[in-house]
DNA sequence: CCTATTATTGATACAGTCTATCATTTAATG
DNA sequence: CATTAAATGATAGACTGTATCAATAATAGG
């Protein structure tokens, strides 16, 4: 009982098992970070976190930890409507988001036979499909409900 | 009748036209540009399409006309698999990108009716569509066929 | 054609994001 | 513990842009 705070426990560690599994030692910077990374809540920057972390933590760390879990897709990247490229913790497997271009939340976007869709288009181009990216940008229910009349 | 070269011609007029439509003045270093990137037969980095040019045409002037393409909607970026965002010419209006990881070319999404399919899911989420990215890679028909077992 | 006005240019410096190098520190293992 | 290999952080640098600004060039009016 009492299953509270489980959001983020439950991602800082999905992050250190996975770092674990791939055979990473287990460090005092990356346990920090993890510890960093469970607790955003909608997509960030690399030096974003970094203002959230001590100071003694070094840049190459962040980066090349930030590298390791989005190889090991725990986190992926998101592309913001500008060309920003942003992280975000990852569910598994391929998908999609719908970003709230308004509050910065993030949703997955499922039901979506989206790969259908390209696959037999891409068929009839004579185009053999082997990925995509696919970013959605919109209001989330909250912030079109409240600021009916937001931008 | 004879209407070769058309598409090079085409694109370096459509870009000077772009400018001249929003107001820019005609210079030099804006028409040598525009001969440049209508010369691109695919998606290039600012950069790259800089070490084609005299080197006396100034950095901040590529990247500033660069940005005024992109606004006027002339030229369009196109985000590669490893999140690098290039540029693009762009033919009018909003569209998606077959782009072929092998030979770097691209060719237009057309007759695909994702908008539908991400409206309706969008709406089973709450969610206010504003807009969407999308880029599918794989490889063209040209490559399929020719290295038929490439990576 | 000349001049005034204003946009444009290119040099320079700087910002942001990320990588390479490398001596030092630390974790895992026996 | 002692060994060994991984990881760290400092530093420098690459790459893609943006900001500033004095000098220059394009348009508009006379």
């Amino acid at each position: 009982m009492m299953a509270l705070k489980k959001r983020s426990v439950s991602a800082t560690d999905r992050i250190l098992e996975a770092l674990e599994e791939r055979g990473y030692r287990s460090t005092a910077p990356r346990r920090t970070l993890a510890a960093a990374i469970g607790q955003q809540d909608r997509h960030f920057t690399a030096e974003g976190l970094r203002k959230q972390l001590p100071p003694s933590l070094g840049r190459a760390t962040v980066y090349r930890t930030l590298k390791i879990l989005v190889e090991a897709e725990v986190l992926c990247r998101v592309l913001l409507e500008d060309g920003d490229l942003h992280y975000q913790l990852s569910h598994r497997g391929h998908h999609h988001h719908l970003l709230c271009v308004h509050c910065g939340s993030s949703q997955d976007l499922t039901g979506c036979d989206i790969e259908d869709v390209l696959l037999s288009t891409s068929e009839r181009h004579g185009f053999e499909l082997s990925g995509h990216w696919l970013e959605v940008y919109g209001r989330c229910r909250e912030c079109a409900e409240s600021g009916a009349a937001a931008a």
